[in-house]
DNA sequence: CTGAAAGCGCTAACAG
DNA sequence: CTGTTAGCGCTTTCAG
């Protein structure tokens, strides 16, 4: 079958590890390089004998080919790399949108690369280069809360493929959103099936989109049941745990307290749980607490946070999909992940309203 | 200084985004490709006359010239992307580590490749496909529990760039390891200086290199102290929140029960926290918990729970500049993280023995 | 001091 | 059915 030769080559291969080349497998089985590249990549016309076309795979199987991935992209003009860019990595709820990309990309035949968001420079430059560059063929971008719209919309030059993840930006680009409203709704429907009257709100900062949306579910559902949004009730400083910690002690002092809160975010819901243990404040007899977004925290707090599921992995899949679309078809779309629906997980941090 | 057709293109241009190549550059410089090369990346013989340095300069500006990536990547072969590869991309703790590369490699001048590690297809195959088809330059990757480290040294092609985490292979790969001996002795000697001797483990899979030597570290502090370390005082579940909740639902039922407990990771340790709550177990009065790795869950939960902090970003970062070593200067090498020493943060969840 | 030309590994016409 | 050829955009000798 192989001569001498080929049996050399396989033993210089096994050690040293010399990238092997089209041409090094179009010589091992005696055919020109295209036929090779034809054959390996099941190009349509596959106009090849089925001898020689063993004759190839058997080569390049020995010969442990791989196709080299600068090569292709220089030639194709596309890397089949997603990048994902999102101002904070560390956040925890971030690993499930990431999550749902990675699948994503791989469903798609991309690999996704991370993009640095530097708090110093600005979030254009990223996009400029990982695009510019041509080291993605797409982005998938979540724009940092309060980042210029305008300068957002500078920048997006629109026929690249991006998408935006938690904002909008009609016509520049794609976008896909969560059902924050309804998240919002679904947490403030729940206190109020239970009772509660004085309902407060525990929201992120004002800048954020997933913000303003949570809160104006929260506000809808109040209306809807004759209960009026006081702005004394709500707090707007942000995600994180001790945020939500900070928003426990100003709703703290009010007079009347209210007797349920709505936390915009699980993060800061732990930290507001833990606070209201520090004042001794007790959950739920003397304050309900509902938070939007769920996660193997919430229930492992004590008590085990009451919680609306948010659909995070399917907006980081769907995400994927809309910039493959864009990439495939040009087609720009504005997207709202209403299905599944954010899901109430009733666990034991809420109760009807003890007075 | 610039004709009409400068403008011209200048004007197309500001619409259209086709990718500006370097010989559009030279052309409106007047000057070769090759002139332009040399002055954009600043070979060393920069020989060209300060004039032609600045029109090339300027032209590269106006058509906002950005250099090809795949381009550069197959003339170099080098691509300037380090892949990152890990098991569960969903767990938190991840996340500091992957924070740690991602600093590391763009102070390196690098960016990340997210590995994806299917469950189903082996991890060779991954690691065969990034490096054998030249999408990395080098990888850091965290091995998963269990994997053969048979399988694992054959695959690793010596000549390759990788370095391992969270584990060894001598001769065959580089490694970084955080010094889990010292968080399992830290965290227990802290609950010998509070009193306890009867100090249980709740630890992580047999299988899992960062277990064993968390389990070393918590043995050695106990003999060193004239303690024994009991069989029955031991459990090797996981490092899950609800694997550590199993841990002390089997450890309760012991008599005498311990009175105080190392738990080799902080998301398990918030599992078996809550696991006492339910139980009516009174921590710390009842039983004292301390565990390895910090994180802002530790800080909010109830009570507060004591943790060691381990040098996690510490131990990517430093990954990274191994792996660049390793291109850079071919050294392969073995890396422990000793200093900063982990650190015990004492919070609320241990006391002396109450008896 | 500057330009022409070869080639990185692959694909896609276009000939034979 | 198969081979030859011309690039993709960039870097890099090597001549001028």
């Amino acid at each position: 079958m192989s001569g001498d030769d080929g049996a050399a080559a396989d033993r210089r291969r096994a050690s040293a590890t010399a990238p092997v080349t089209l041409s090094e497998v179009a010589a091992r089985a005696g055919v020109s390089v295209s036929a090779v590249s034809k054959v390996l990549r099941g190009t349509a016309t596959i106009r090849v004998s089925p001898e020689t076309r063993q004759r190839i795979l058997d080569a390049a199987e020995e010969l442990r080919y791989r196709p080299n991935f600068a090569a292709r992209a220089l030639q194709a003009a596309r890397t089949q790399v997603l990048g994902l860019v999102v101002p904070d990595l560390t956040n925890a709820l971030f690993t499930e949108l990431m999550h749902g990309v990675e699948d994503g990309a791989a469903a798609h035949g991309y690999t996704v690369l991370l993009g640095r968001l530097d708090t110093d420079r600005p979030q254009t430059e990223v996009i400029a280069r990982l695009l510019g560059e041509g080291r993605v063929d797409g982005l998938v971008l979540q724009a940092t809360d309060g980042v210029d719209p305008a300068a957002l919309d500078q920048l997006l030059d629109p026929r690249a493929a991006v998408v935006l993840i938690n904002s909008v930006a009609r016509g520049r680009a794609s976008s896909v959103t969560i059902d924050d409203v309804g998240g919002g709704r679904v947490a403030t429907e729940h206190l109020i099936g239970l009772g509660h009257t004085r309902i407060a709100l525990a929201g992120g900062q004002t800048t954020s989109y997933t913000a303003q949306r949570r809160r104006q579910g929260h506000q809808e559902a109040m209306r809807a049941a004759g209960l009026v949004p006081r702005a004394d009730h709500e707090t707007a400083l942000g995600y994180t745990a001790e945020q939500g910690r900070e928003a426990l002690r100003r709703l703290a002092q009010l007079d009347p307290r209210p007797t349920a809160v709505v936390v915009a975010n699980v993060n800061a819901a732990v930290g507001l749980l833990a606070e209201a243990r520090a004042l001794g404040i007790d959950v739920p007899r003397e304050l309900s607490v509902a938070t939007v977004l769920d996660s193997w925290t919430a229930e492992n707090t004590w008590p085990p946070l009451t919680a609306v599921r948010m659909q995070l992995y399917a907006m980081g899949e769907t995400a994927v999909g809309s910039v493959v679309r864009r990439l495939e078809a040009g087609a720009m779309t504005d997207e709202v992940i209403l299905d599944p629906a954010p899901e109430l997980v009733v666990r034991e941090s809420t109760a009807p309203p003890s007075s």
